[in-house]
DNA sequence: GACGTTAATGATATAACGTTGCAATAGAAT
DNA sequence: ATTCTATTGCAACGTTATATCATTAACGTC
């Protein structure tokens, strides 16, 4: 599969077109909320498009800004609620180190996933792996502990700046 | 090992004398400081007092209003440097869900805690557990990513409070 | 179509978290 | 003593996140 253009970043994990992807995951937006009786707003979508748009973590504030073209009175709390609604469906995923968003291709599936960040060039990639799950819910077993939610977040080189 | 009289809150790990457990982070910060010819200053040494005070991680404006009664010049600058130095030396560790910091008990060794977080009560355990850090370094290398350090944190229900 | 209900948005303010830059000063080294 | 460096004081700024309350949109029901 040959590398295709983008715009100085890339997706190391595999890469497809870019609009493509986004527009996927827009579609299996709408799908999802309507079987789930919600609604894909005007706002909502497009912080989702945003988001979408690159594969570095978006900042609050940096959504914010995107999201104000086509909607002007855009304030603090207008993205912090489409993110709360976008984060309870599981189609975006925060990077809590980073304070920052990213796109979950599989929002029906497991939310169980750990991140990879490159600190050469930002991207994120989500990686599924049943074994750390496996062992987590080993060591709080251990200890008496009962788990609700994880976050595994990992920093360093990915293939492509590692090549470099 | 009984159960000591903590001021409403509990360590669920393993209780033990909490004036004597801030002593021992304390002295061991002062060896570990002497060892690589830093400095433990006042200001240092109280920031560290004030962390280990309770297991709930607390928060840099929290410790900063710990500190002000003896520094009262100190400002947000203050409380980050002394943390900044703190956790560069492995004497105190980031929660990155809670942007709060906790205790080390062990800054010689191994920084790869995993921290269970309890919702209930609020403390922060750190648990060691190798096979975690197998099972991720195996899943970085599947995708060809060089782990340079990471993050975990899990959310849940400690013992105690799962019990009442 | 009028009504009530619920969810979403607009608007403003402010809390909380974190950073930067520079001048002043204290400690260690010679 | 003098110099050097690490540390601190201070002020302003930038970013992230919530609170509050008024308003509007969407939807079902009668």
């Amino acid at each position: 599969m040959a590398a295709s253009g983008l715009p100085s970043r890339h997706a190391w994990s595999n890469a497809h077109d870019h609009q493509r992807c986004i527009d996927d995951a827009v579609t299996a937006a709408e799908k999802l909320c309507h079987k789930r009786g919600t609604r894909l707003t005007e706002i909502r979508r497009r912080v989702l498009e945003l988001v979408w748009e690159n594969h570095q973590p978006a900042g609050a504030y940096a959504l914010l800004d995107g999201l104000k073209p086509a909607h002007p009175a855009a304030a603090p709390p207008t993205i912090y609620r489409a993110l709360e609604f976008l984060l309870e469906h599981g189609l975006v995923h925060r990077i809590q180190s980073l304070n920052a968003f990213v796109g979950c291709a599989d929002p029906e599936h497991a939310h169980r996933g750990l991140f990879l960040i490159c600190d050469a060039c930002g991207d994120a990639v989500e990686i599924e792996d049943s074994g750390i799950d496996r062992a987590m819910q080993k060591s709080a077993a251990r200890v008496g502990f009962t788990l609700k939610s994880r976050t595994i977040e990992a920093v360093g080189r990915c293939p492509q700046c590692a090549a470099v």
